[in-house]
DNA sequence: AGCGGCTCTGATATCGTTAACAGAACGATT
DNA sequence: AATCGTTCTGTTAACGATATCAGAGCCGCT
């Protein structure tokens, strides 16, 4: 391949001319610069990208997105937005998913650390990122928080109203007639399932109804709809089964109502569903799911905004912190419900099953 | 940033031992060895791949994909199997969405030499890419495909078989009752498009079915469901409208659905519907759709392990073709078919829109 | 003529790292 | 004691680019 050596060869000048004319960092005399530019043309001369990051000191344009999992749909949406913020501004994007494994996480860090990355837009794996953020930290690299931040950290991050989000899905359940909502949530090491549960509890607060904690399912995984069928099975096995059920997040939503289809039983007949995030092709499932939609892709690239804010300097910036509201989207798993099963007796299918 | 000195300094010995520690590619003393590893953690060095690069005249450990976007449920998938194969021998993954888009493809491949990615894996933008990929070529940057390849190329290439599994899908639906069929095509310039299309004449010619042209709808685009609309438009106005339709990926086919609803019509009802891939959450959509769903994410882990072959060596290896074959999941959208509406006599509901 | 200030170009040093060579230290063999 | 082969370490030169400085050439002004 060729280098900036061979181009000024060809082009009689030295390398340091042709640095000149690719960067324009300093005045070229027309001929000499159109030398150049054949010369380079001629050899299709790409410079190397790594070693001007290796002498000015900079970063090679690269950012990088750590998240859970790709796959999740709003992570993809996340992704999105990111990616097309970064191509903007003329920087690539590396995409890790850490599976909500710290571990896996520390080892991309460094790993992106060792590359010289600009900047990171990060989902933490939980709590326990806590440790490899303050690595970032401690080396100077910048980085920005998406959807989800470790206790106690303060710094740029851009997420969603989880508690206020959580607690409208739960004012909505109690509007149409449902009094004892389960809650499915996510691990606690997990922001977004705290502040969703903290929602959900602020919900029924503010309509005199008592907490009670056995309708909380504490799911120890997000990213995986499994925990939803011990929940099921948790609900199901109570002396007062609730009539709907808030999922802290999609995945566990789709688990749900898949779990409750195995044992017969259906969505909303048998209980009501509501959920934070948006499911892929919300609006053919049957039937559509209540949701508080959150706009992945503008957490991206709004993210992805501040970073490049950092990145381009204005250092004594304070710390921002942007919190977007989600939107409330009611579906068909929501409605139809008849208001005869109360708390005092059973509920109907759970009798079934026990 | 600490640096290889810094450490050299601290342990009291040349950077070049300090090299040595790190890669182990040369005996170094026990005790040395110690001091060094020492003022590693010390300091927590970080080592400059960048400048390893540089010197080494490897990449930094950098695969790059290049697809169409990563919000398609089909590429998310590869995405995620890519992924996992680079993480798991130690590479990091830039992800570029070309949006079908020649020009931007290029933009990103010039980027990604610059940045010495040691490979590619590729879902080429269409029969024009091919310029682009000579590029790769030229420069002697490995590259393996994925799901598609421009006309004439020959090279390294993982996808589905398209025709075999198109043709599949037409037998599926004749089977059901339905011998006209529409196709909704996704543009001529994309090989998976031209090989559905080859699929479902293939089909319909060894059922001994007339190939219509009239009931193809060339779609100009394939990653927005839009083109499904003036499909469905077209076919309504035909003189014998189609009582199946066969969409030539995921989002036509998700378009297709929404459009016939937007219309008061359903599936399978008015039109029975199949498609290639998988839709999201397929399971939970009403009517659940036929399709030949392709394995997505094993097409990336194979794809990205052919790439690694490549850079591990066996340079005279010959090009290598593999061929998936789709599962075809039956769905409700192509059952429950009457058998009534002929040819010979105008769909129903295709009356009540003309 | 001398001076200052442009524009333009090249030489040299440097970035953080490794390749290649050279040499020191040491025990084992002749 | 000389030689050899290890093992271990350091020196120097690179990799492909840019920063910095210095100087050449030219113009215009005093």
């Amino acid at each position: 391949m060729a280098t900036i050596h061979d181009v000024a060869r060809l082009a009689g000048v030295s390398p340091m001319t042709v640095s000149r004319v690719l960067n324009k960092s300093a005045p070229v005399k027309a001929e000499t610069r159109g030398r150049v530019e054949l010369a380079i043309q001629k050899l299709d001369y790409v410079p190397n990208r790594l070693a001007q990051s290796v002498v000015s000191r900079n970063g090679a344009r690269i950012l990088a997105l750590v998240m859970p999992d790709i796959v999740n749909p709003f992570c993809t949406g996340v992704a999105r937005g990111v990616e097309d913020t970064a191509q903007n501004n003329d920087y690539v994007l590396i995409i890790c998913n850490h599976d909500d494994d710290p571990q896996k996480e520390e080892g991309y860090f460094r790993s992106l650390l060792s590359l010289k990355v600009d900047g990171f837009l990060l989902m933490p794996s939980g709590d326990k990122a806590k440790r490899n953020i303050a690595l970032l930290a401690d080396k100077g690299c910048p980085f920005v928080l998406i959807d989800r931040k470790p206790r106690g950290y303060v710094g740029d991050y851009v997420a969603g109203d989880n508690v206020n989000g959580s607690a409208e899905l739960v004012r909505l359940l109690l509007s149409r007639g449902h009094s004892r909502i389960g809650f499915i949530s996510g691990p606690n090491q997990i922001s977004t399932a705290r502040e969703r549960l903290t929602g959900y509890q602020l919900g029924l607060q503010q309509s005199c109804i008592k907490f009670d904690p056995e309708l909380v399912f504490p799911g120890e995984s997000f990213e995986s709809g499994i925990a939803a069928d011990p929940a099921l099975t948790k609900f199901l096995g109570l002396a007062c089964v609730p009539t709907a059920v808030l999922a802290c997040n999609n995945t566990l939503a789709i688990g749900f109502l898949r779990a409750v289809r195995k044992r017969g039983m259906d969505v909303p007949a048998d209980f009501a569903l509501a959920c934070f995030d948006k499911i892929a092709v919300m609006d053919l499932i049957k039937p559509t799911v209540t949701a508080a939609i959150q706009p992945a892709y503008n957490f991206g690239t709004i993210a992805t905004q501040l970073l490049l804010e950092k990145l381009r300097g204005s250092p004594v910036e304070k710390h921002r912190e942007i919190i977007l509201r989600p939107e409330i989207v009611p579906g068909e798993s929501t409605e139809g419900y008849q208001h005869t099963a109360l708390c005092s007796e059973p509920h109907r299918k759970a009798k079934a099953v026990n």
